[in-house]
RNA sequence: GCCCCGGUAGCCCAAUUGGCAGAGGCAGGCGACUUAAAAUCGCUUCAGUCUGGGUUCGAGUCCCAGCCGGGGCACCA
């Protein structure tokens, strides 16, 4: 046997992944298919996005997931007719870099932009479908300069501000840190230390403006967007409802408001309560007596030096410090002692609270602890219809159980009749909310009132890599914004600049950039932070549109043409911090008219992490799988197509349960299939064998309802199902030589291409389609049509059920009415043998499905 | 403590409005091809759907209670 000859067979006939990728790589690098600049006005339009990475080193399996996902719903769309946009850009400002810049003493410019061209190659070695005319970077001048703009166009319309506040600080990487990014138990979602409250003047987007419309108009995203977002959203913003009440202080000028959900049980109000840290307690202690001042000081004190942890420590004995200063209750007059505690949060509602011990837990414990008076007014033992309390003769004879908080040490939260309330006496909770309200409005000291969890968005970061803040400020502290035709007001760097943390931005060493003077000519120092890179991912989306636009961020026409995003693709780890800024920047440019729209992307889908035997994978557990690696051994269709065989895009993907030996198999497999093929190009498909013409078309009519709901799994099965159709078609059914076989395989190829685009195309130039233009590619070749014809079946399988369970299987016309089946059915020998000789009861029939026959029992 | 999601074969997962529990894959077994093996092809074993109730002619699917797993929020007034 000639081995040369023998070799060469092989090379026809055998799929060589390497050799395929080679082959189409430089094909598609040539043709830039998936340009969107020329899209013809006639047709319709998608705009499909994944969220645009991080630069940190090369790409891992979890980009592989996200951007084998969103391609598929990209190439899908593309298939069904529509012009994608399916751009991709580097959200490359950010810590990462800075601190790489630092251990190596270098530009963090260099770091990043290596990096990109690393993943940008990466990317298209997995032959994503994307829009290379429109790649953009965060860190380009020209970005992030209209980051500038929409900052002067908030500061314009007071959106964005300057406070003296209690901040978040990242004692590692030495910056303050937005609400958002501080995790749950205290620490920094970026390195981890435990954060801390420093006091600094920063800079805030007023989010909490927005707050209501954030939160209302998730309704409007309901079924698009994953339920667990829209509930952390919710969670997230955590509007609560209530009243505003006003509490004279005796000796205080100003009233103290308080805000509270239960203005029902205004008269059980014992004491109030104010943060230690809020101002309003320094003032109330300060007026106060030297003991009671010294006091509150070491109070204070020691409140400051408990970490975040020890703070939210729900379980934590409670601690105050009373003031000696005394409140009146504007409905009952009473007056009531004022004390400090840490349990009252200064930056919530208006850091002071009106105990209600007998109705709040919080308020009980403290009560318990330092003896204060207890008083109940809602009776919840009182049963409630409605709300109109009812007392059952039962209840009257039974001595009742004590509820009594005072005793018990439960505070009673439930509903019930109200007493001890004057004018609330014997009224529901609900109804007594709502008098409450009224009597304070009557008197003109209380209103119904709302408030928020979601606190304004901090922008201000004491770090190098990112928008220079566009304010400068006079000698008398006057601030000055600049003018939109001095952006972009560029990140300076000078070699051996020091960019080590050390709590003030590194531009403040930059005197020569810092000094300069107002357009007005005044001299001028500038501020020395930049925008948390939150701010840039925030309306890239609309960047993409034309990334190159020098005169404007964005053309509000091109916004008109295809924003929205109909379909965004991304980590689940954005639900609240991306997804809500981007959500509220969007308003902000809908109400400054840039925007027609309110919300900014139409459709989310999260898909899960790729994970190794149960656990994330990580660097310092040693259980990292390297995309490079598996590209290199599987393919990258194998690698793609696994991500979407694996399941729900949803879930978690564990690299140890799936097979991608398996999923190259069956591409070779699928591959094979294009060169046994032998009805020449265009040979009519009705002239074939219909049983699997019958398989192909119900493909043909399945599939893309399951791409559409993300059942990118079973699509992927049922591509494997017709694969063994034609298989068995070919060896023993009509042969290779039908034109059905021709019209199967193509529509392979055709499904193929969203998930495995290398051996779809190679599989389309093998059938005879691919003439080295952008249009005879696969991923252009459209989706067929199903015939209807061909998805009626002529028989189908009736099942006869005696009490539920199948006795015999008919096989009968689709269109059988509910009486001949039923009429077959107990003509059946199956059927009657399992009657035996009980009486029939009744009669079920659904045709052509089923027909179920109940005996009496 | 409150809220949300999920439990189907050894494993990953399917299953229109309630209507034959199994589409697909992995792993396993048997066979064909081969001197042999790999590759390939064919055939094939395996659960009655977490538990307990309920509704129904009929429940993986709907309702109630519970168990297990995952997630979010939580001293938020």
């Amino acid at each position: 046997m000639s081995s040369v000859s023998h070799h060469d067979e092989h090379d026809e006939n055998d799929y060589d992944f390497r050799r395929i990728e080679a082959r189409w790589a430089p094909v598609w690098e040539e043709l830039a298919p998936f340009s969107t600049s020329d899209a013809p006005e006639s047709k319709p339009r998608k705009y499909i996005l994944d969220m645009f990475p991080y630069p940190s080193g090369d790409l891992h399996m979890g980009h592989a997931e996200v951007y084998a996902l969103g391609d598929i719903v990209a190439r899908y769309w593309r298939q069904r007719g529509f012009t994608v946009l399916h751009p991709i850009g580097w959200d490359s400002f950010g810590l990462p870099a800075e601190n790489a810049a630092i251990k190596r003493g270098a530009d963090p410019r260099e770091w990043t932009y290596e990096n990109i061209e690393q993943q940008k190659a990466s990317m298209k070695r997995y032959a994503a479908s994307f829009d290379w005319d429109r790649v953009l970077h965060t860190s380009d001048p020209e970005y992030y300069r209209w980051n500038q703009w929409l900052f002067l166009e908030m500061y314009k319309k007071g959106l964005a501000y300057r406070k003296d506040s209690w901040v978040n600080w990242d004692p590692v990487d030495q910056t303050v840190l937005a609400n958002e990014q501080v995790l749950p138990d205290g620490t920094s979602d970026r390195s981890g230390a435990v954060v801390v409250k420093k006091k600094l003047t920063q800079w805030y987007f007023k989010i909490t403006d927005y707050a209501d419309r954030l939160l209302d108009d998730l309704n409007q995203l309901e079924g698009s967007w994953p339920a667990k977002v829209l509930s952390m959203q919710r969670n997230w913003i955590g509007r609560s409802v209530g009243a505003d009440v006003d509490f004279v202080i005796e000796g205080h000028e100003a009233p103290v408001t308080v805000f509270t959900t239960r203005p029902d049980t205004l008269f059980g109000a014992t004491f109030m309560v104010v943060a230690p840290d809020s101002d309003l307690a320094a003032e109330l202690a300060s007026g106060s007596t030297p003991e009671v001042r010294a006091a509150f000081q070491d109070y204070l004190e020691q409140a400051q030096k408990k970490s975040e942890i020890d703070r939210q420590d729900a379980t934590r004995d409670k601690t105050g410090v009373f003031l000696d200063r005394w409140a009146i209750n504007p409905v009952s007059g009473e007056r009531i002692p004022v004390w400090a505690a840490d349990y009252v949060l200064a930056d919530y509602g208006h850091g002071a609270i009106m105990a209600v011990p007998a109705h709040d837990q919080r308020d009980l414990d403290f009560a318990r602890t330092y003896d204060l008076p207890i008083r109940m007014v809602v009776d919840t033992t009182a049963p409630m219809t409605g709300t109109i309390p009812v007392i059952t003769e039962e209840m009257l004879n039974e001595e009742p159980p004590t509820i009594d908080p005072a005793i018990t040490g439960e505070a009673l939260t439930g509903d019930g009749r109200l007493i001890n309330s004057g004018p609330l006496d014997g009224l529901s909770k609900s109804n007594a909310i709502k008098r409450a309200i009224e009597l304070l409005e009557e008197r003109g000291t209380g209103r119904a009132s709302k408030t928020y969890r979601l606190r304004d968005w901090l922008i201000s970061r004491q770090r190098y890599w990112g928008t220079p803040i566009p304010i400068m400020y006079t000698e008398d502290g006057e601030e000055v914004p600049l003018e939109q035709d001095a952006l972009p007001l560029e990140l300076p760097w000078e070699k051996g600049m020091d960019l080590k943390p050390k709590g003030t931005s590194p531009l403040g060493g930059l005197e020569e950039w810092v000094a300069t003077t107002t357009p007005d000519g005044r001299p001028a120092r500038r501020d020395t932070d930049t925008m948390d890179t939150f701010v840039d991912s925030s309306w890239y989306f609309l960047r993409f549109l034309d990334p190159r636009d020098s005169t404007k961020a964005f053309d509000p026409a091109q916004a008109e043409k295809w924003a929205p995003v109909d379909q965004y693709i991304g980590g689940v780890e954005h639900a609240i911090l991306h997804l809500l800024y981007a959500r509220f920047i969007t308003k902000v440019l809908f109400d400054l008219g840039y925007v027609s729209f309110t919300e900014p992307f139409s459709a989310l889908l999260n898909q899960g992490m790729v994970i190794l035997d149960g656990a994330k994978m990580s660097k310092s557990k040693g259980n990292l799988v390297y995309f490079t690696e598996e590209l290199d051994r599987f393919g990258v269709d194998a690698v793609r197509l696994t991500m979407a065989f694996a399941g729900p895009p949803e879930d978690d993907i564990d690299w140890a349960d799936v097979s991608v030996t398996g999923s190259q198999k069956f591409l070779a497999r699928a591959w094979r299939l294009s060169g046994e093929v032998t009805a020449p190009v265009g040979a009519d498909p009705e002239t074939g064998d219909t049983a699997l013409r019958r398989v192909t078309h119900k493909y043909l009519s399945e599939v893309p309802g399951l791409i559409e709901a993300f059942k990118f799994n079973v699509g992927v099965a049922r591509t494997m199902e017709l694969v063994n159709a034609i298989r068995k078609a070919i060896d023993s059914g009509p042969g290779a030589g039908d034109p059905a076989v021709r019209e199967a395989v193509e529509v392979v190829a055709v499904g193929l291409s969203l998930y495995a685009p290398h051996t779809a195309d190679d599989m389309w130039q093998r059938l005879g389609h691919f003439d080295g233009t952008k249009e005879t590619l696969v991923a252009f070749a459209g989706w067929r049509k199903a015939d209807p014809l061909l998805l009626v079946e002529d028989q189908v399988t009736a099942v006869v059920q005696v009490d539920g369970k199948v006795r015999d299987r008919l096989e009968v016309s689709p269109k059988i009415g509910n009486d001949e089946l039923e009429a077959l059915a107990r003509a059946s020998a199956a059927v009657q043998r399992a009657i035996g000789d009980r009486e029939i009861a009744q009669v079920i029939a659904r045709a052509p499905r089923v027909v179920n026959i109940a005996t009496k029992k």
